[in-house]
DNA sequence: GGCAAGATCCTCT
DNA sequence: GAGGATCTTGCCA
């Protein structure tokens, strides 16, 4: 099961909430890469119509309906990939939407691979880009895969709930969860 | 087979 | 602050 420190089980939003100040780690040539996760959106799988998997189970959301733990990996827009962490186990396609990070390890690759130096995981697909997560790790495990939710201290802060973003169903719902921290600005 | 939608980001004005 | 870029998937005729 997940590591000591790493909670996925209990209401999507609440997990949601748990993953924030948590680190997430890739080790992806040209180096490893590790951020704080400090921001998130929770999205309830059937019984939230924002959700990709409220409509059943297709190729494109299949690892939502995978187990616990396990990454859902898409393409937005066309452009760019967002990962969210599959919470709910088979059946139960529940998963948190990873938005944003601050950097800790890695930054100068994370730099290299967005070719600028500034919002380098500040939003979804910016974050994924600067760890380099694409569909390729789709479907596989943040405990124990190429990209991984790393156990320890929690970067701790104020938690601040308010609606999700980019949508246009359940937008009503405060599922979108910000770390907020006095030691690390907010403007990277 | 064609069309429309989509959990975004960047550049330009 | 506003608009364009870009492409995969699902739905419908």
């Amino acid at each position: 099961m997940a590591p000591a420190g790493i909670s996925l089980d209990g209401p999507v939003e609440e997990i949601a909430a748990n993953l924030l100040g948590l680190r997430l780690r890739t080790d992806f040539p040209p180096g490893p890469t590790e951020v704080v996760i400090s921001e998130v959106e929770a999205y309830a799988g059937s019984r939230d119509p924002a959700s990709h998997a409220f409509r059943g189970e297709t190729s494109r959301n299949r690892s939502m309906f995978g187990p616990q733990g396990a990454l859902y990996v898409y393409r937005a827009y066309g452009i760019h990939w967002c990962m969210n962490v599959v919470t709910g186990g088979v059946g139960d396609p529940s998963a948190v939407l990873l938005r944003a990070g601050l950097p800790t390890v890695g930054r100068d690759v994370m730099v290299e691979r967005r070719g600028r130096g500034d919002n380098l995981t500040n939003g979804p697909g910016n974050l994924t880009q600067a760890l380099g997560v694409t569909g390729a790790v789709d479907g596989t495990s943040v405990l124990d895969g190429p990209v991984r939710l790393l156990a320890g201290e929690r970067v701790e802060g104020s938690i601040v709930a308010g609606p999700r973003v980019g949508i246009s169903k359940a937008i009503d719902r405060p599922w979108r969860f910000v770390l907020q921290q006095k030691a690390i600005s907010s403007k990277q």
